[in-house]
DNA sequence: TAGTAAATAGGAATAATTCCTAAATAAAAA
DNA sequence: TTTTTATTTAGGAATTATTCCTATTTACTA
């Protein structure tokens, strides 16, 4: 299933008990589509070209919106900038502090050793969403992917 | 040892290389005193009583100089504001959504857990400098503290 | 105690985000 | 269909967060 068709966006939007409006399709769209971790100026570049009556206070509130919706995720930065993840699925991220890009893993084990870990330690007066390992460091070689490695064969 | 100790504060300040200027002792005190995890705001509020003549512009400054320096780190936050913690040693953090609090949490355990998988698997092309488990949640009730159980004995 | 490089104050400039409200629009009702 | 109504949006103003600029001040060095 394609995640960027018209229907199965509207869908997912009507699903999440928001209204379908254009704007909301075409940035709903922009999210799945946008390659990273895209700030709401990013999006709102990526799309008014297209969309030129687009307002990027609309982009603001529509990608809060999205958040509560739990359409998508606010990813934290140390930049103190806001930055969104249309990525839903439990994974980490890796930061980079030179280029300040993020990149995404997986790691399915990770994900076990974390969850097996909060069934020993709860923690009290406290709801946990959501549990991220956030790797800080600096791509070495600016030309070459970061790609995580898994040397125990 | 005491960390706010006036001489300790110098010292801490020329062995990273910088000169022990009033303000900059005054700040590195106001971080270590600050329970919690502020913004420069947060900061500049904490001493600007005792420090009329001291400007906001410095406060970001010297924290940005503290942070390259080593003395302090920034945390990642999803509001899209700096916040920075005098803790540079290994730990975690609890994010509470509605509050925006965020709070340490230390266990030997997990740090090992995490330690061993980084271990089997590397990140190709990176330079890793820090990883922070980020617990995103919220808490529950207000009056109450957020503490990490131990359940296993 | 003067000289020099580094640091600061203070405010202006910029960037990021939120707020406001008249107009537009989607969905429901007629 | 058209009308109604509640929601959503555009656009810009306002606010907040952060950085930049530069004359002045300060900490170290000789």
């Amino acid at each position: 299933m394609d995640l960027v068709n018209l229907t199965a966006v509207k869908n997912r939007l009507i699903e999440s008990g928001l209204k379908a409006t254009h704007q909301r399709i075409v940035l709903l769209k922009a999210m799945y589509l946008f390659d990273g971790h895209p700030s709401a100026e990013n999006i709102f570049e990526a799309v008014s070209g297209d969309n030129p009556a687009l307002s990027l206070s609309t982009v603001y509130r529509v990608l809060e919106d999205f958040e509560k919706a739990g359409l998508i995720n606010k990813v934290a930065t140390r930049k103190g900038i806001q930055r969104f993840d249309s990525n839903t699925n439990p994974h980490n991220h890796i930061y980079c502090t030179n280029t300040h890009d993020i990149y995404d893993f997986y790691d399915e084990e990770l994900n076990e050793l974390i969850s097996d870990f909060f069934k020993k330690r709860s923690i009290r007066n406290f709801r946990i969403t959501d549990i991220k390992l956030q790797v800080n460091g600096e791509k070495l070689n600016p030309d070459q992917k970061v790609l995580i490695n898994n040397n125990h064969k």
